[in-house]
DNA sequence: ACCCAGGGTCGTC
DNA sequence: GACGACCCTGGG
């Protein structure tokens, strides 16, 4: 395939850094001029930005113009919603600026299944090793300036991996569960094209909940990062965490109570509470 | 060397 | 509804 590039001129809130940083994927990594080389789909772009210039070259199947509308999220405009969350309260104003080129980015959503169980009670760096090595061993080969990607491995190519070939690749008590959840997608006993189509948010987290190794924090992450459904508000330990220092205030914070931190975040945020948590999440993160 | 925590979930009481 | 167990790894 050939290489494709586009540049985006005069473009506001989109950060580098700030997008591949925030939590929401895996399989972006930091070059040493700053840019970042990552793979989505059967895509491999290096996204570099230059002033007010964003340079984004690599692999496409399709147009280059239209796979980076759709997963950098275009359609959306950031600016105003920026603007309507600065006004909720000084909080998250200030972590808006901090992360101000924040963008939640359209990911597949088999992926987003996958690495969001395997993320369970488990940190970034050691995420990225296994999602890359899982690609490795079961994903397809794409090469790119003298150097060799991998796909995400499609469900199909991933269910030909035993509980022990996963345990081997270091996803520990996590391989159960997506072993399971791979068969169960696999023979369509849960239809991801069907789930898609499932207009009412509550049903479609019913559904995600019946996936081994998805419970309430990995199914919001899913709908969020996965669905387009920005009114989730994903809550594991950092986001449990600033949100119990800035407004509950409870000494133990493990005592803070998950649908008190929701019904906040709902009245606070509303239809954007998904992309509050992840600017919540990168300022607290970033600056601990 | 030792301990702790990490984008939680699951089984059990 | 609470509580402990759970693979493994990087950082203190």
């Amino acid at each position: 395939m050939k290489e494709q590039k586009i540049i985006l001129e005069n473009i506001e809130s989109f950060e580098p850094k700030h997008i591949f940083e925030c939590g929401q994927c895996f399989r972006w990594d930091k070059q040493n001029d700053e840019s970042y080389t990552g793979i989505f789909k059967q895509n491999v772009l290096n996204v570099k930005k230059d002033k007010n210039k964003v340079i984004i070259k690599g692999i496409c199947k399709n147009d280059i113009k239209d796979v980076v509308y759709d997963y950098f999220d275009f359609a959306t405009d950031y600016n105003k919603i920026k603007e309507k969350l600065k006004n909720v309260d000084n909080y998250i104003k200030e972590s808006i600026e901090f992360g101000n080129g924040i963008r939640i980015l359209n990911q597949d959503l088999w992926e987003t299944i996958i690495s969001f169980i395997i993320s369970a009670n488990n940190n970034i760096p050691r995420i990225k090793g296994i999602i890359q090595r899982m690609s490795k061993q079961y994903g397809k080969k794409i090469e790119w300036n003298n150097n060799e990607y991998y796909t995400f491995p499609s469900c199909e190519e991933l269910s030909n991996a035993s509980v022990e070939d996963l345990r081997k690749l270091g996803l520990g008590f996590r391989d159960k569960r997506v072993y399971e959840t791979t068969q169960i997608i696999n023979t369509k006993k849960v239809n991801l094209e069907q789930l898609k189509n499932e207009e009412n948010t509550k049903k479609l987290r019913e559904q995600l909940l019946e996936l081994p190794g998805v419970g309430p924090k990995v199914a919001d992450c899913i709908l969020l990062f996965g669905l387009k459904r920005w009114e989730v508000f994903p809550i594991d330990v950092w986001v449990k965490r600033v949100m119990n220092e800035l407004y509950i205030k409870n000494s133990d914070e493990k005592k803070v109570n998950n649908t008190q931190i929701e019904e906040l975040a709902m009245k606070k945020y509303d239809k954007y509470a998904g992309l509050a948590q992840q600017y919540l999440f990168y300022w607290k993160r970033e600056t601990a």
